[in-house]
DNA sequence: CTCCGTGCAAACGATTTGCACTATG
DNA sequence: CATAGTGCAAATCGTTTGCACGGAG
């Protein structure tokens, strides 16, 4: 049975979701620290993996740079500051995005935007019939 | 005057436009050593990232670890497999967006999308107001 | 002839891993 | 009391950089 929670673990996820911010790994080891000051570093890369698979948090594979944690896991689009990679939630409706809109969000200023569909590409479906079959 | 046409430049960015794929460097590398074995990786990754300044290609800051560069440097979105990593450009415009459409996009079989928007927060803002006046 | 560009190796930053030990369930 | 989780250090991965040499303009 996965999952247990440890005390290292217990705080990862108290003090992510306390800073209320998408930290990176480094960020967030620091704060740890304070309160665990044995804690490593690796530990704390350890649970944010694990704990974002258990969807008690969210990872962002926010473009070529560090990974970042979120403290909300719920469904939602992210604002990305390109000077100082600071990240926040984004809350409108897709449906609402204007132009208008989204200039106000958070008071940033916009610059752009980056948007990537997911999906599985015709060669991978491929292999996993293969091996459905087996 | 920068921006000379070496020999390694030149083969770098035909060969990066000749595979119509979005390589990483080292996948590039691989590529370019077969036509001038003595090249170096870091040739490749420094041209890459001229070309890419130039506007001659686009570099992808695709989520995930490795850059990757895009033998078309024009405006369009990209759709992304999460299996392999495999990139390929998106040509559908942006109004014409259906879940219909974005099924049938290349083959893939369509398991989300990422979208980030870019720019500029309030606090980054302040300090390039700051800037200006000095 | 002047520098920009190159190759090489070493440095780097972020993340992961092998190991022996610890503590949760 | 089995075995998931930990701390530590070393390893790894992608990328960048310092340096002395080479070649484009």
């Amino acid at each position: 049975m996965p999952l247990r929670m440890t005390n290292q673990r217990e705080i990862v996820l108290r003090e992510l979701q306390k800073s209320k911010k998408h930290l990176t790994a480094d960020e967030l080891y620091v704060i740890v620290k304070k309160v665990m000051p044995r804690i490593s570093l690796a530990t704390v890369y350890r649970n944010l993996e694990i704990l974002s698979e258990t969807g008690l948090i969210g990872k962002l594979e926010i473009s070529g740079r560090q990974k970042r944690f979120d403290y909300d896991p719920g469904e939602h689009d992210h604002i990305y500051c390109v000077i100082c990679h600071r990240v926040d939630n984004l809350d409108i409706a897709h449906e609402d995005w204007t132009p208008e809109q989204l200039r106000n969000v958070a008071g940033y200023s916009i610059t752009g935007y980056r948007l990537e569909i997911l999906g599985i590409c015709p060669d991978c479906q491929k292999k996993q019939k293969k091996k459905e079959k087996i």
